[in-house]
DNA sequence: TTGCTCCTCACGTCACGTGAGGTGGC
DNA sequence: TTGCTCCTCACGTCACGTGAGGTGGC
């Protein structure tokens, strides 16, 4: 607000039409695609609060947080039909109490899943990270005439206590 | 070994066929489908050693090695594309110390999504638990007159720091 | 007025699922 | 011989991507 502030980022971030998001400004903000943002309309997720007289959708703000936690949502593992159970179960009730657990229960039913895939994540990420200490050590290998084949017969290889899964798959060692 | 010890389970695991195992064997001990079995040999990810008379594919242990790999893989997120890369990256090179080199590159590419896909799962199951902790406060709600549009008026909500964002989508308060 | 953005079809793609109709193997 | 499993098409599905051809808005 001081003449010496940073430059004006408005129209980085662009909130124009008077506060309303046009469908480019939802894919930008929301890290996301036109398309993505017309097709989630098009299966009841998100909605534009109204259009211009050319056609053009505008978005309030609170439709770029849903957008943005239903992309969360797919990175997940999440399923469209997933997403729109969870975002619709408040409002199949007129009581809070029952509202609350409908969502709750959808959300117990998906919290486990995402545990089971974090646990995946980390253990595969640990094994390709064993891998990968163990290719570092191939990148000094000059026993040419031993390669394609055995490289289980390599004192390196062998050294290992325990060789990845993931190593031995993609080098063909181990047993 | 013993006459006194387990019940054979043998029919449960099943290596028959003298050690290969069919496609049924190979999606149950790969926690997979039949199809897909039959879909990753069609994009030349694993392939059977041989068939029988009658058509009937055959796998050694090693394809479900593969296998396993494979569906670790696509539940981390990476493409059939992606993948095959990475499992033919050794075979373009004749020197161990350059196919080590090739396969680390396409290791090194993967790590850093892999880490942001983590980061994302445990933001959004941080987010998700604080959600269910602030609706388990909402199944004792009594202000029905209150409910569907006026809960960010409500003592419990306001009482939080700082309510999370998938609250603020889920349950419709927050700002 | 010139670009850049937005619009609506409509077909393509990726990774399989799901029958239909038929044969194999302990 | 009876089931259960396997086989090959071939079409369906989910979540978008990708043009084609045309219009809108600062």
């Amino acid at each position: 607000l001081s003449k010496s502030g940073p430059p004006n980022l408005q129209s980085a971030s662009r909130p124009r039409q008077n506060g309303l998001l046009t469908s480019g400004d939802m894919a930008r903000l929301g890290k996301s695609t036109v398309r993505t943002v017309r097709f989630y309309e098009e299966v009841g997720l998100i909605r534009p609060a109204q259009r211009t007289g050319g056609g053009h959708r505008l978005y309030p703000t609170d439709q770029l947080d849903r957008l943005r936690l239903v992309a969360d949502l797919r990175a997940a593992g999440f399923s469209l039909e997933d997403i729109r159970e969870l975002l619709e179960a408040k409002s199949r009730h007129n009581a809070a109490a029952a509202a609350a657990r409908e969502v709750l229960g959808h959300l117990d039913g998906h919290i486990k899943p995402m545990r089971k895939r974090v646990a995946l994540l980390q253990r595969l990420l640990a094994e390709l990270e064993a891998t990968r200490a163990l290719l570092r050590q191939c990148t000094l290998c000059h026993h040419g005439q031993r390669f394609p084949d055995r490289c289980a017969d390599c004192d390196v290889v062998s050294a290992l206590e325990q060789v990845p899964a993931a190593a031995g798959v993609l080098w063909h060692v181990g047993r």
